[in-house]
DNA sequence: TATGCGCAAGTAGTATACTATTTAGCGCGT
DNA sequence: ACGCGCTAAATAGTATACTACTTGCGCATA
């Protein structure tokens, strides 16, 4: 039983996501407006308001406004997690440092995982961003997008679906960090790519894992070279 | 010029914990009172309490009524983090197998890390947790509780604070499945945990990971033979 | 007929005021 | 000295009005 009354808006928040859930709402859906919220959930605006604002800072809604708007179901991104990871880690006293520990952790696994399970579909997409990477080379920001985007589809391949979100959320959260990678760097790391995206054509996932280990060695070094401060630096809760 | 206009309660809520941060608040301090923040910062109450209340779901601080009440830094638990990233799974579709392979995937390295850079002290602390684990196997509850607490034993020694987030929060996931163990496979898992903490005392990363792989593999097929429905049943948002 | 401009309607967001609930602190009485 | 209860302070929740923004629709004009 619980003794301690629960938030009301805790419990409006509950009961919108738990209809998502049971009405199974594609994104895009359009949510009931405030009012008629109000009448269903039996709560006053300000708490049914609560409520849509944590569930948008956590990427579940959007709220548009006019006619027609209202709250609309909205799939969140990683850019969410990361939010939500990064505040929990700035409470931590977690610095850059410990991000890219974790990162030099879990991506060697997710890559070796990639390897045992991608769809030749797969890898034919990890090619085409491989390629785009390489000619990515010369703009900074491109170049970031696009790796980005490489990770996103090591992680797909990697049938192991919470992995990838972890992996991605923190690399959102190093990119976050203020890095910038220069040319040279850039290029090895498409060179790098590519070996690993080899490795995992040839389904060897112990020369994925050991080639993504040496890539975050490189990586790491790179940091402590060329911006030793960064990763002594605390991280701090980022909102998109 | 930010043509989007950001959010007051979202200004708000960054603000608070800007503060926290630079004024380096340790969990317990007591911050200003609602009137106060309204005045500060310029907004009304309801967009001052759609922060708080964001940030107490969050766990970053609690918010008490009453005298000397008001909202009082905290740190957030993995429980927290459990709740943001089971939220974001719900909306992914994703099972709780989902989660027991990402925690297969993650865990053995955690244990080998540990086995790197634990220090006598925490090895201590483990060998006391793992008494304490073979004492509580009569109980389903307690030997939860102190598996959970071994856990964060080992994450701790890991010396990798993010990875050890991310393992309690899955583990805190996993657990909220409803699944629930019987004694045999708890005596089995103290055993387990046993002959992991002694490689982790040998420093040997190799047979620690291996051994922790198998424990992981022990624990699917007790899912898959007890409670297979679990295993496909989907994740969803768990708020404490 | 097409196009652009503006008005109106509907929604989110903000502000203010009031009631209910919780609880620490204080005082009074036995 | 003990405890019962009052009170005040602060949040929780509700109600209502007002502001700002978005957008559809229609009218006027080229």
């Amino acid at each position: 039983m619980n003794s301690h009354h629960e938030r009301a808006s805790t419990r409006v928040a509950r009961n919108i996501v738990k209809d998502i859930e049971e009405r199974q709402l594609p994104a895009g859906t359009k949510l009931d407006s405030e009012h008629v919220m109000i009448e269903k959930q039996g709560a006053s605006r300000a708490t049914v308001r609560e409520a849509l604002r944590f569930l948008e800072l956590q990427g579940a809604l959007k709220m548009k406004a006019g006619p027609g708007g209202g709250p609309v179901v909205n799939i969140p991104g990683v850019d969410h997690l990361a939010g939500a990871l990064s505040l929990q880690l700035q409470f931590a006293n977690a610095t850059f440092s410990a991000v890219l520990e974790a990162r030099r952790s879990i991506y060697p696994i997710l890559v070796a995982e990639a390897a045992e399970n991608a769809t030749t579909d797969e890898i034919c997409a990890l090619k085409a961003s491989l390629q785009r990477l390489y000619e990515a080379t010369e703009d900074s920001d491109a170049a970031a997008r696009e790796a980005r985007n490489f990770y996103e589809l090591v992680a797909v391949a990697s049938k192991n679906l919470v992995l990838g979100f972890l992996v991605n959320a923190l690399h959102h959260l190093s990119e976050n960090s203020g890095i910038d990678y220069d040319m040279q760097h850039r290029q090895a790391s498409a060179r790098q790519a590519d070996r690993i995206l080899q490795a995992i054509e040839q389904r060897d996932a112990e020369k994925a894992r050991a080639l993504s280990e040496k890539m975050h060695a490189a990586a790491w070094r790179y940091w402590e070279k060329n911006a030793p401060e960064l990763l002594n630096a605390p991280v701090s809760w980022i909102t998109r």
